[in-house]
DNA sequence: ATGCCGGACCAGGTCCGA
């Protein structure tokens, strides 16, 4: 099964060029984020006449998350357990969620679509928001990963940290200054990675961003950062046999500001003619 | 660098992103 994720910063603006790379990459299911649009409003035509089948949550212009599936996808969910919301303004729990988070079972694998909160600067409440939203994905995963340790998990989407400086490449993004390279932001990356996750891509693509700002040159600059991810647990990590970040869905018209994030999947079929008997 | 791009709203100006 080859897996991706994908936060294309408006599904309308970007449809054609998303269709093509699924199809050119042989891509079975995609996690999308930054779809920008409602249900209603979702470009379905091309993805369906691709072979795909969609999950959309979308709740108005801001954030957005999607799966397009060659698969069925079950147990759709709108937010993970205790997934926190932020009301502009407004501090405290219970506030309206916002469309960051979609949950879907393909084949037997839990699938993660994720939006994690901006943070938009240190010190606004919106980072408060972001570590918590960390916290709260933490404990899920920690839940899940003990009492379903033997279902493959994958969280795939733009987790808006960097967690290592080998993660920055741009000079405007600053340890102590910046959103995205805080050690409370990293921390909370690494607490989520220690609750029972894998970097499933690392370990095959050791160089190379996934985000280019789009002023300041900073795509021919190649001054980009690493911040969208998939991370799977043990079964799923496991599995995992090829992984590649398409750098090249930055160039040409109209590009996203992320690129697409690709692995290959190979889990034990049921079906296989291996050696179960040993 | 707090908005040099780019998108959404929807009609010129604001909000948002990392």
């Amino acid at each position: 099964m080859r897996i991706a994720t994908w936060n294309v910063n408006s599904i309308r603006t970007r449809v054609g060029r998303t269709v093509d790379w699924m199809v050119r990459e042989d891509v079975d299911v995609l996690a999308m984020q930054e779809i920008k649009c409602k249900p209603e409003q979702f470009p379905t035509e091309l993805f369906e006449e691709a072979g795909y089948e969609l999950a959309i949550h979308g709740l108005n212009q801001w954030n957005g998350v999607a799966f397009a599936s060659r698969l069925p996808m079950h147990d759709v969910a709108h937010a993970f357990p205790g997934m926190p919301g932020f009301l502009k303004g407004a501090e405290g729990p219970d506030q309206p969620q916002e469309a960051r988070a979609l949950g879907v079972t393909v084949d037997g694998v839990r699938l993660w679509s994720l939006y994690v909160p901006n943070g938009r600067a240190l010190g606004d409440p919106h980072m408060v928001y972001k570590l918590d939203w960390y916290d709260k994905l933490t404990e899920y995963v920690r839940t899940e990963t003990h009492e379903r340790p033997e279902v493959p998990l994958a969280l795939m989407g733009d987790f808006n940290v960097a967690p290592t400086d080998a993660d920055n490449g741009d000079p405007s993004v600053v340890v102590g200054t910046s959103t995205h390279v805080s050690p409370e932001e990293r921390a909370a990356f690494a607490t989520l990675l220690d609750a029972g996750l894998a970097d499933t891509v690392r370990p095959l693509v050791p160089t190379g961003y996934t985000y280019w700002d789009y002023k300041q040159l900073r795509f021919p600059r190649n001054e980009g950062l690493r911040i969208d991810f998939i991370l799977g647990s043990a079964p799923f990590a496991e599995a995992v046999t090829e992984a590649s970040i398409h750098r090249d869905e930055r160039k040409g018209d109209a590009p996203s500001d992320h690129v697409p994030v690709l692995v290959q999947v190979d889990l034990g079929e049921a079906d296989d003619d291996l050696p179960m008997f040993l």
